[in-house]
DNA sequence: CGATTGATTGACAAGGTTCAAAGTGAGTGG
DNA sequence: CCACTCACTTTGAACCTTGTCAATCAATCG
C-alpha cells in the first residue's frame, strides 16, 4: 500500500532511524488523517507530503520539552500525546498558555524563529518531530496559498490566546473549568478522540488549575459540585460530559 | 519640502479628502517616525512609502469602532490617539484584550480577514486610516522581507497575550497594575511620548480595570496604596513614576 | 512494604467584589 | 458667573469567592 507520508519520512535521510519508524509513521499520519497540522481549530493542509524532519523524539511524561530562549532544533511538531506551552513566573507560579495536542504545531513562531519565550512541558509521554526549518518555510512561503494558510494558524493561535485573556480576566472559577472541558471536547472531537460525550483526559487536577488560573484545591471543589449536580464524570483519567446543555449553560456559550 | 508619506497619501486618490488632510500626514508621518506600523514592539519597517489607504475616520472618545464580525473596510491603523481591543461576555462583563497606541495595526488578524472577532473601542478622540487590503498584502507578499516583518508581528501579538494571560491567571492586582503601567511606559517610551518618567494616560480607572481584569473599585484602592507608597503620582492624566525601582520591584520585572 | 504522588476535606484567612453614599471636577445652559 | 448635571473618583462596610495550611485518604510503583 503506497504511503505518501511514511514515503516521505523514509526517503529524509537526515531522521533519526530507529526501531520505532512505523510509531512516526503511525502518529504523522494520524495528524494528517486528522486534517493536516493545525493550532486549535486551524489547519495546514499540505497535500499529501510533508517536509523532511530533523529529527523525532519522545519524552516521558512530566518532563520540560522546550525552554525560552533555548535554540530549537527544527519546528516541533507534536505526534502523540499531551503537552502544554507554559509561562512561569519567577517565584514558581505556573500558568498553562495552551494545551498542544497531537498534531499541533508547538507555536506559529516556531516556524520562523529559532527560539521561543515558553516552556513545553509533557504531561502524558509525548512524540513530537522536529521540521528542518528551511524547508518548512520554503514549503510555506512558496506557495500564497500556504502563506495564507500559515496566518490563518496565527489568526487562530491569537484568538485562542484572546479567549483566554477574557476567560481569566473576567470568568469565575466554575465557568473557566467548563470552557476548558468543552474546548478540549471540541479539539479532540476534530480528532476523532471523543465517543458519547467522553474522552480520555490525561491532565492532573494541577494542570487544570494551571490553566485556568486558579489552585489545585480550589479545582478540587468545583471538580466536586460538578459531579454532584449531574454535569461531568471524572475518574481514571476518563471525563464523560454527563449533561452537555447544562455544561455548556455554565460555559456561557452560544 | 518632499514628503514621501503625504505624497503617497495624495496620490492616491480613493481616499475621503477634506479639509484635514495635513492632519493625516502629520498623524501617519508621526507613525512612521515612530518606526513603521507596528503591534507591541514589532515593527513592519516600510520604506518611506506606505500603500494607498481606502479612507481616513475621526471618532470621538468612547465609541465602538469595531464589532465582531462586521466587514472591514481596509486595514486600520491607529494613527493618533488611544483605542482598545475588547472582549464582551454575553452579560456585558468586558476585557480589554489590550491597548492600541498611534502607528499600531489593530491586529495582524485584520490584514488577512475582512472582520474580527473583538470589538475596538476609542478611549480618546481617534484617527484611524484603513488602508486598501489587497495593496498591503501585494505589497507584504512581494517581499520575503515584508512577510518575515508580518510574522514578526503575528508572533509579538501573540507574545503579548500570552504575557497578559500568564498575568490575569496568577498575578495579584498589584502586580497587574504595576506592569501595566510598565508596559504602556515602553510603548510610549518608543513613541517618544514619555518625558522624565511621565507620561499622558487618558484612562479611566473603569479602563484600567477591563485590562487588569479587577474591578473600578478595587483599582481605585490599589492606586490608593501605589500613591501613598510614593511609587507612583497619577493626576489630570498624567502619570508619573516616582520610584521606578519599587514599581519593577512589584511588577516582578528582571 | 514503604515511598511518592495525587485527590479530598476542613478550618480559616485574604484578596477582591458588591452595594451604597458622598466627594470632586469639568462642561453646559441659563 | 452660577447652578446644574454628568461622569468619574473615593471611601466604608458587608460579603463572597478563592487561597492557604494542614491533615487524611487512595492509588501506584519500585
Amino acid at each position: 500500500m503506497s504511503h505518501p507520508v511514511s514515503d516521505e519520512i523514509n526517503r529524509s535521510g537526515s531522521h533519526a532511524s530507529g526501531t520505532a519508524d512505523c510509531q512516526v509513521c503511525a502518529a504523522i499520519a494520524a495528524m494528517v488523517r486528522g486534517g493536516g497540522l493545525r493550532i486549535g481549530s486551524a489547519r495546514l493542509p499540505w497535500a499529501g507530503r510533508l517536509p523532511p524532519i530533523h529529527d523525532r523524539r519522545e519524552v516521558r511524561s512530566r518532563q520540560t520539552i522546550l525552554r525560552p530562549g533555548e535554540t530549537l532544533e527544527g519546528v516541533p511538531v507534536i505526534c502523540d500525546g499531551w503537552a502544554a506551552r507554559v509561562a512561569r513566573l519567577s517565584d514558581g507560579r505556573r500558568q498553562i498558555l495552551s494545551f498542544l495536542l497531537p498534531g499541533d504545531l508547538v507555536s506559529a513562531s516556531a516556524v520562523f524563529a529559532s527560539s521561543v519565550n515558553f516552556y513545553v512541558e509533557s504531561i502524558t509521554a509525548v512524540t513530537h518531530a522536529n521540521f528542518i526549518r528551511e524547508e518548512f518555510q520554503a514549503k510555506l512561503l512558496g506557495e500564497p496559498k500556504n502563506i495564507k494558510a500559515l496566518m490563518g494558524i496565527c489568526v487562530a493561535e491569537q484568538e485562542e490566546a484572546d479567549r483566554l485573556v477574557a476567560d481569566l480576566g473576567r470568568r469565575r472559577a466554575e465557568e473557566r473549568l467548563a470552557r476548558l472541558f468543552l474546548h478540549l471536547m471540541e479539539r479532540l472531537k476534530m480528532r476523532d478522540m471523543v465517543q458519547d460525550h467522553a474522552f480520555a483526559l490525561p491532565l492532573r487536577q494541577s494542570h487544570m488549575a494551571d490553566a485556568t488560573g486558579l489552585t489545585p484545591v480550589h479545582v478540587n471543589r468545583v471538580l466536586g459540585t460538578l459531579r454532584d449536580d449531574g454535569i461531568i464524570e471524572l475518574s481514571g483519567g476518563t471525563l464523560r460530559i454527563a449533561n452537555l446543555l447544562k455544561l455548556q449553560r455554565l460555559a456561557d456559550v452560544n
